[in-house]
DNA sequence: CTGAAAGCGCTTACAG
DNA sequence: CTGAAAGCGCTTACAG
């Protein structure tokens, strides 16, 4: 087809097919133009020209372009992500779930930062220059959201603490943590020990506290010396159980529980190293429910948190404050569930 | 509808700052106040006027706004990063090396698909209208970029045999493959399996046929039907060597390498199932060497790519492109190296 | 060194 | 239903 070869050629070179050169073709005003192809034809352009813009809109490989429309509009189609740590594998599942709630109309940013950094007012605020069509932001500092001040829409996820500042979603995993202090409880555990992230998001501070408290009413003594805390880092939770096991031990700690999956593999590979039968003599259990833990061996227990479902809803949350439309719930909360493996349970014959 | 009502206050708070107020305030042009806050002041401003415009910016806060600048240039600030498969834990580095080589004055706008599925050409298509300063794909099919055709600045990252169509920042894979056959040959193995990936990315094909090749020259076999394959997931690859591994032990393979180490942990896992001793019975190997391989018990040889170093070198050539520099070396290729671990080699005494 | 003016591509009241 | 025109915020020749 010659047409074919003509708008290969045009996108090729840099000639940008421009809304005047549809117009032109078809026969009509820009104004037109760009009334069909954002479809507010309705009741606006007759049917014969609306078929003729769209015939030139295809025959030139017409896309509107963001830049112009956004400028005209005051705002893009843009919707940026502000996350302390995309690297995190759960956290892939968050992404996922926005994309998926966002649609095709808008384009997702991801604010990437230096892992673990949270982002700076500074850098966020040159986003905002492009005029985003909403933000929505994980995990933030109170702090950073005070600073923030952000006119248009917003949506906070895994902000526990901070839903006065804007709507949020977040997981509920005090809950998860107190399956998790009941299940110990069912399996006769006593002496419990915990192993901390020490990065003072506000999800760790949750976590520790619920666990403790339902162990306490429970009957599972945590002493405050069986607490411990590292990065969130196998290595580091490795080295920081093997300096720690003997005194547990001696102490007749049972079950460990770890901030995070990622600590429990630090802990679960150290006991190997060391000859701790886990679970007879340990058992072992995290938080996030990592694609590794269903098929580590033994498998480790963990709270599931549902990484997808907090990126699509936020993700929903966000869509209908941009187009206006009000939230019956501003505040959303997620239920974690527990998973039991083997790591806390052994295999029954 | 609170949050509705909260969020309308919020946006009609915050007024725009304009160079035009700033221009005000400073008793100057909006053309000086666009190149001083451009920093092309050299010979074009008086000293005079550039801390009175400078002065003016600070107390408004302005902020040059993305969206009239890049209409008039004609051009956005935006890096748009297009790959199949963000949640792959690898790709985690090849994004922060992408961050750190364009530095504050690019924004990187990561293209997000479904797990595993390349974008849609007419998805970047979209992208497209936001007029990209430039354009990083990772992994594509030589169909997406024939269909592409992109006219501005353009670096491939791991598109080997794609060479022809931009410049490329390519991992040399064989290398690395052919490293692990000399390792395994070293260790006296003569027969050996292969755990492909059936995804057909061309790194892929290429993991294999430098392995298979470098095997027989060192003399070790690797019997066609001992070649299988699956998708990257730990309990696909682990099902796969479950189901062949009565046979390839009565073939007398001792040997097994996965093309990715995500294959390699299902073999891991079923083989310890399935009392297989690791390394003494049977050695396994993997690509990647992903953060769990480290750390793994036991721990997993694998090849080792500089991810990290993979975006980094692809975000400085990108740069330079788009800085309208030339590259010296339109080619890239980074080496990868062997990471020996406990998998294939029994910890010596 | 400086500012008036054109123009980037689009959208949207506005007048017909 | 339609098009001419203003304007979004900025940059850049251009003329002084």
């Amino acid at each position: 087809m010659e047409s074919g070869e003509q708008v290969h050629e045009l996108r090729g070179r840099t000639p940008r097919v421009t809304a005047a050169m549809v117009a032109a073709r078809a026969g009509v005003s820009t104004a037109t133009v760009s009334l069909v192809a954002n479809g507010k034809t309705q009741g606006r352009v007759s049917e014969d020209n609306i078929s003729r813009v769209r015939e030139a809109i295809a025959e030139l490989g017409y896309v509107v372009d963001s830049i112009g429309s956004s400028l005209a509009k005051g705002i893009s189609s843009i919707v940026i992500l502000v996350a302390p740590d995309i690297s995190n594998p759960f956290f892939a599942n968050v992404i996922a779930g926005v994309r998926g709630a966002l649609g095709a109309e808008y384009q997702l940013l991801l604010s990437v930062t230096d892992a673990g950094e949270f982002p700076r007012v500074d850098d966020v605020r040159r986003l905002l220059a492009l005029r985003p069509a909403g933000l929505l932001v994980d995990a933030p500092s109170a702090e950073f959201l005070e600073d923030l001040s952000v006119a248009g829409p917003l949506v906070l996820l895994d902000a526990p603490g901070l839903e006065s500042f804007a709507p949020s979603v977040n997981l509920d995993v005090g809950h998860g943590a107190r399956l998790l202090a009941r299940h110990l409880a069912d399996a006769g555990h006593k002496q419990a020990a915990y192993v901390d992230s020490v990065t003072g998001t506000a999800t760790f501070d949750i976590r520790r506290a619920a666990f403790l408290e339902e162990s306490a009413a429970l009957g599972i003594t945590v002493a405050t010396d069986h607490v411990i805390g590292t990065t969130i880092d196998v290595g580091a939770a490795a080295g920081a159980f093997a300096a720690a096991w003997p005194g547990w031990q001696r102490d007749g700690v049972t079950a460990v529980v770890c901030a995070t999956d990622t600590h429990a593999y630090g802990v679960l590979q150290e006991a190997r190293v060391a000859g701790v039968r886990i679970p007879q003599e340990l058992a072992v259990a995290g938080f996030d429910d990592l694609p590794y833990s269903a098929t580590s061996n033994p498998g480790l227990t963990s709270v599931h948190l549902p990484g997808d479902a907090l990126g699509a809803k936020a993700g929903e949350q966000l869509r209908r404050v941009m187009e206006g439309k009000g939230l019956e719930q501003p505040q959303l909360i997620l239920q974690g569930s527990l998973m039991v493996r083997g790591s806390t349970e052994a295999a029954s014959t």
